[in-house]
DNA sequence: ACAAATTTTTAGTTTTATCTAAATTTTTAT
DNA sequence: ATAAAAATTTAGATAAAACTAAAAATTTGT
């Protein structure tokens, strides 16, 4: 199997959110079943081309050029991701493998028409953020919660990314983002939580539970 | 630039349904770009994977299971096409480039997903008519023509495939396939044609009369 | 701080696609 | 029918990607 450039600069990407971004050889060789050595060829042209910084054993890191190539393929595979969901009746679960294929289609004109098409999404079927055109992510549900004001005894509920089992439960009782979340019983929090929306009473499991973020005045 | 088996098979397709469906290695390569002596070594491979019919000096042709995977991509390449003139409201001059990259997408799923969301159509936005999944054409113009009763001084009009300018001609003059057209001088025709269309009197250059199937009572 | 373990790179091999140039076969024209 | 021209294949060269095994650098544990 022959890898991309493209498929690199996506799983160093990737890999580099979590830590400081910068990233090992042998992270990048598991992550793609390849090998060390492998990597180690394709980081040096990648670092000739611009799109990495690299210096021998001290791991690689995106640089500018490479996260903005990064950002425009997370945006293409997730806005492909909302149409194959929202346009073809995809089920959530099997849009993903498509989605790596189509997001390595190259017209911009093609995103950009897409995007209009789909009524400018800013999440897609899982949950996560599509980064807009220049880049930028909307702000992280995290920081958004604590721009919400909140009442003496107020709670925030937010969504975690990819938690297509929660989704799927908010879908299930006709709960969209966005709506009033009030939680009516803290003290039962390891095992279920009791929580008021939209006016109606509901009981979500710990497990359900452990997707949300909570935030709660002190 | 490293080229398919299945660009390869396309070529062969294509040049192959003018004649006999033998293709010459230089016709191929030619078209594609390419070496004579590069074409001989992909078309053994494609003989060895049971795709073409190879006789050394002698040619290829499409094996059945050949011919099936071209229709696929012909089906493919021009589903694609309606989608992004009809949902993506792309230009039609503009959607063959990216087309020939969205043809390549495998999933089965999303082909059949994809001519559903379209109405299942039967020609793309170029006139040229979509293989059915299991690799049928509808009936040609020509065969269509041949079986509409025209009267006696009646003539019978049809658009040759890959007619852009004729087609924006008849958009221009709100003008449908299946509207009936009547050849008013037949005698002008190396010039000019004029028809009546829909009631209504009209020139046709001789440039865009050469895009047209006619058939003329004796 | 240092030896052992781990990680990463280097060097050289294999595989695959494509090319050039020469050899072979087929076609064309008289 | 045969010589010349054209088309096609073969043989060998080049380039790119990915591998194995050995060498070098870094990290870890005491």
């Amino acid at each position: 199997m022959t890898l991309s450039e493209e498929d690199y600069i996506k799983v160093i990407y990737h890999l580099g959110k979590n830590e400081n971004g910068t990233v090992s050889t042998n992270a990048i060789a598991d992550r793609m079943e390849t090998k060390p050595s492998s990597v180690t060829d394709m980081v040096r042209k990648l670092s000739e081309k611009g799109f990495v910084n690299y210096k021998k054993y001290k791991g690689v890191s995106l640089t500018e050029i490479g996260t903005k190539t990064a950002l425009t393929l997370v945006r293409k595979h997730r806005l492909w991701e909302v149409f194959l969901v929202e346009k073809l009746n995809f089920p959530w679960d099997e849009v993903h493998e498509v989605a790596e294929q189509l997001e390595h289609i190259k017209s911009e004109k093609l995103v950009d028409k897409l995007d209009k098409h789909l009524d400018y999404p800013e999440v897609d079927p899982h949950g996560d953020p599509i980064p807009s055109k220049n880049g930028a992510f909307k702000k992280s549900i995290k920081k958004l919660m604590n721009e919400i004001p909140i009442g003496a005894n107020g709670v925030c509920v937010g969504v975690k990314d990819s938690s297509p089992p929660f989704l799927k439960f908010l879908d299930k009782n006709n709960i969209a983002l966005g709506d009033s979340i009030l939680i009516l019983d803290k003290e039962e929090f390891d095992e279920s939580l009791h929580i008021r929306i939209n006016g109606s009473d509901i009981h979500i499991s710990s497990q359900i539970a452990s997707n949300l973020y909570l935030r709660i005045t002190e």
